[in-house]
DNA sequence: ATTATATATGAACATATGATCATATATAAG
DNA sequence: CTTATATATGATCATATGTTCATATATAAT
């Protein structure tokens, strides 16, 4: 598939398509940055803790019990949704209200419904 | 933290909530697909994957040839992206030619770039 | 038919990831 | 200040995931 050379044998589908891909995809960095974005959506669980805050914020124990999550993995959870920029919380007592960032957690999950459910 | 009915001791920070959010969230099915759906765009291969098609459709040759990834993977990689539904391919001649298949890949894609970028 | 090229795929392996367990920290109540 | 409650976190462990390697399949060329 591959000469010596480590290029393929045949013409390109588009004659330097190869050369302008290189230079219109995204910089590494970002691409990087963007695959770990979308690695928080990857998960059942945060999906279903950012579900549930965009119903209402709530506090860890309250998420805990609703979604039958432990406390601990919980925890763990929020602190990678918190790190990601999608949740934000404060603190009320001995709890910690959680609640959703911004509207691109809306945005993205209501695309990935849509692509799903057609 | 739970008391030994595993509920919280204190108030709910918002009466009903619990309830609420039990009714409103997506079912589980659907969180699931969600989740997996997602899990596409989680990975930086993928992701330069998808970006290298938008600029054009390639043949797995020239995808790997452009993003130094060995055929293996990048076949891989592409029957991951068929099974999602995110690309289509022809066949042309020994050639595999790959594209987009909708445009909700680009919608994703940029909502995450505005994300990440502000 | 035989050989070369292009792609696909199963198995093995190494790494990444999420849950659990134990424990630490923080705040409130007594 | 001691105890109870709420949350956070480090370590461990089992599973998931992506790559590689070897090989199979498909098409074209000779």
């Amino acid at each position: 598939m591959k000469s010596e050379d480590g290029k393929c044998k045949t013409f390109l589908i588009h004659p330097g398509a190869v050369e302008k891909v290189r230079q219109d995809i995204p910089h590494e960095e970002l691409l990087i940055d963007l695959a770990d974005f979308f690695k928080i959506f990857g998960d059942t669980t945060r999906i279903r803790i950012l579900s549930a805050l965009f119903v209402t914020e709530m506090c860890v124990c309250d998420l805990s019990e609703v979604l039958s999550v432990s406390q601990s993995a919980m925890s763990h959870q929020l602190k990678t949704l918190r790190q990601a920029g999608l949740v934000k919380f404060r603190k009320e007592g001995k709890s910690a209200v959680y609640s959703l960032k911004d509207n691109h957690v809306k945005q993205i999950l209501d695309i990935g419904i849509v692509h799903i459910t057609e």
